[in-house]
DNA sequence: AGGCAGACTTAACAAATGGTAAAAAGCGAT
DNA sequence: ATCGCTTTTTACCATTTGTTAAGTCTGCCT
């Protein structure tokens, strides 16, 4: 059976076919329902996850006490707190399933061993996760300036596998709308 | 002469004495003005600054024809279009000294050079570059559905550094409000 | 099937922000 | 020091968004 992770590697570099096998057995396969959470805040993450299905959203609980969705996390997608994960810290952010979700997960020492046996997967899977992140800024950054209606008219355009599949309060927490100003928007479009 | 490069190299590594004349030696060292442009929008970006003194922009045009500042860079850091840079792609934004400021500069191929001489510079200037995108990214979502006074007052706890050296236009476009806005908040604030 | 809980929608009003325009202030060059 | 340009401030009004509160809908559990 395909593993979707060693097919999605496989689009940035060959990977041999020996190595396979190491890398699908180093993998957890899990399902959560929506909502469920994968990582809770104020721990270290020690997991990384991959997104076979589904969506994850990171978020936080703000001062406020609102929920606030960071990102959210598609399939073919690396997650995990990554500052917390690199550099051994509490986690301030949660990961929660947005919607029912797959994700194959591997721990950090699990991730070092596979690292020290398979030479070429750190850079990899740093290149990967470098350019994830600059992905995520370049989302940020357009975002900037616009109005509310014009931000979710940007997001429907971007991400319309997401728009549909996730609760409306948290694209509106990730737009940085309250939910009955994204909910008037909404109806203000069609 | 100590170099401000090496100095803060050496906070994360030890740099052989030997090579902190060839490290200095690829540098070019530059002084701008205040609205000078490292580097304009619509080539590939190829050179990496660090900032010596003084504070730059990366600034976009948007669709609407405003100038947007994407992010602040200030002493100590180093400054690109990581994008453009990295995967030579045409660079949107621009790169422009947000009052007067001292950088130096190396080009792609003096830094590939580099890392051929000095095996241990890559990964550094990665994990470098790497956690700075942490930070941009923690920056944005720390502003995340609060609204202009707090966000400018936020700005002014983390960065006053920059808050009181660079035009109030710049900062505006920064925090997403326009200048306007912004100068009814500060003076509401007091 | 009925009822419950959570999510979404709607509405009316208040508050914040944007748009436009004009005055004031700051800054550099002559 | 003065002129002229750019930036910032101020004011007024229009628009957007938040707030509060209630109502509707949906899916799930019993």
């Amino acid at each position: 059976m395909p593993n979707p992770l060693i097919n999605f590697l496989k689009l940035f570099r060959d990977i041999p076919a020996d190595d396979e096998g190491l890398i699908a057995g180093a993998m957890e396969h899990r399902t959560y329902k929506e909502g469920d959470y994968l990582f809770k805040a104020g721990k270290i993450c020690r997991e990384l996850f991959f997104v076979c299905e589904g969506i994850l959203r990171i978020k936080v609980i703000n001062e406020n006490g609102n929920e606030v969705t960071h990102f959210f996390i598609r399939e073919n997608k690396f997650c995990s707190i990554l500052n917390s994960f690199n550099n051994q810290v509490v986690a301030q952010e949660s990961i929660q399933a947005a919607c029912n979700a797959e994700v194959l997960a591997i721990s950090r020492t699990g991730l070092d061993t596979l690292y020290s046996r398979l030479s070429y997967l750190k850079p990899l899977i740093t290149e990967i996760t470098h350019q994830a992140l600059l992905d995520k800024i370049a989302v940020r950054n357009a975002y900037l300036g616009q109005d509310s209606t014009t931000r979710y008219r940007m997001f429907l355009m971007r991400q319309p596998e997401i728009a549909y599949r996730v609760p409306l309060s948290d694209i509106a927490s990730y737009l940085g709308i309250t939910p009955q100003s994204l909910s008037r928007i909404r109806k203000n479009i069609r």
